[in-house]
DNA sequence: TAAACCAATCTGGTAAACCAGTTTAACCTT
DNA sequence: AAGGTTAAACTGGTTTACCAGATTGGTTTA
């Protein structure tokens, strides 16, 4: 009863966004805004579209999140510097964005950390190994009391795409990552044997990030997540 | 003089919102939440960083975004179902994210379509694969009239993602999407040479898709992003 | 005539009051 | 004293009014 409460109103405010969203959209394709063009003001919008402003300011702020649009103070709110074609097939896009499933994550996960660790090993900075130690010896210290450290997996994790050098990649993990340790925990996935393999497997990857050598840090980060590949593909969700 | 006071204001705004975050970290840190635990209300953290509801509600759904907080109507807003430990380490990454450059951009988004193109030549569905064939026909048809075809060029791409059967992948393709496209044009990317080919490559990645060819479909994207990618880097920015 | 000025207006942001469900706890009943 | 009932307090969401800075268009001035 209380999960369909908070479904029902989820997809009740999703869905006013969604609606609000989709007017911004026809009316840009309307009015046929050229890139960097003005919106109609939040008041306006509020009133032609016979919703509060609030819901107005809140869909503006999902669509900047996007990169959609840009609100200045005592301005106006701006659409991108993008023409009407590629706004309109983005918002479409956006509108029909699904909820990502486990598997999908996960595969996002691999493919990006496959590649940050590889960046890692190229580009770390020697401030950024020692952030990466720090994580490090905080996750081998709770791995060997055998206390659950799946907190301090991720954190080293993400001290990895830190160190890419690439804000982009780190920004995107940071987006997936929450929903994924949920569902760690939520379908068990981490196996107590699986912590202390996990502690000499996180080492020998921060030795191949601390050496530079490329090949080696990618190989070992493909041998890390194996099983963790295999147990999310074999496990019916 | 312009873009000093939207530099400023923007700087402000992000200021104040990391300082309420930094804050909401401070107490989640403070209290020691267990996962899922409640926040305390809106008013109450109005109150207590002596700041306005609306300020609090724009950091609390900034936090929302990224996963680490849920509201709930005539409820309340909770943890999301992580450690303090983790939470701690996210906000902290959050807080410090850089604004991505242009070079970071290009190299996630080759990196995320090699492997879309694999996915959607694996799973595409008929569906999907009209899909595509609607936006490849309309980039040929502009690109043949030697207009400009960025639009259309960025929407075949975004089928190509749709199609991959990854919401995540999805998702993230479009964060980066409109930024990479700004640039694009800022920066005069594409040629006018490259439009031609670029009709020739599109139609043979849709046909290797098509033809769930997997491996082809990656080389012909590898080769179609190997002109960008070159250019991308040879360029200082 | 054209440049400079200034006030009326418009903007996004902020604050405060209000709403409809939820939660809590005191109260009454048994 | 235990359980059910109810009303008051509390929640996030919404509405309304207000704010300070940006914009704009007419007026003034050189």
């Amino acid at each position: 009863m209380f999960m369909k409460i908070e479904a029902l109103n989820k997809t009740d405010n999703r869905g006013l966004q969604n609606d609000i969203i989709s007017k911004i959209r026809d009316h840009i394709n309307y009015k046929n805004l050229e890139p960097g063009d003005k919106l109609p003001s939040e008041r306006m919008l509020s009133e032609k579209f016979e919703v509060s402003r609030s819901a107005i300011r809140e869909a503006i702020q999902s669509l900047e999140f996007y990169g959609i649009l840009e609100s200045i103070p005592q301005s106006g709110t701006f659409v991108a510097k993008l023409g009407v074609t590629a706004l309109n097939g983005m918002i479409n896009e956006i509108l029909n964005l699904e909820e990502p499933d486990f598997k999908s994550l996960v595969e996002t996960r691999i493919l990006l950390e496959l590649k940050t660790v590889r960046l890692a090993a190229q580009r770390r900075t020697e401030e950024q190994l020692k952030h990466m130690k720090q994580a490090l010896d905080a996750y081998t210290e709770k791995a060997l009391l055998g206390e659950d450290a799946v907190q301090e997996d991720l954190l080293f994790h993400l001290a990895i795409a830190k160190a890419s050098g690439n804000p982009s990649l780190n920004t995107l993990m940071l987006i997936i990552t929450p929903e994924i340790i949920t569902n760690f925990e939520k379908y068990h996935v981490c196996g107590d044997d699986q912590t202390f393999k996990g502690i000499e497997e996180h080492k020998s990857i921060f030795e191949a990030i601390k050496n530079k050598d490329v090949q080696r840090s990618k190989e070992l980060m493909k041998v890390h997540f194996k099983s963790l590949y295999k147990y999310c593909y074999n496990v019916d969700l």
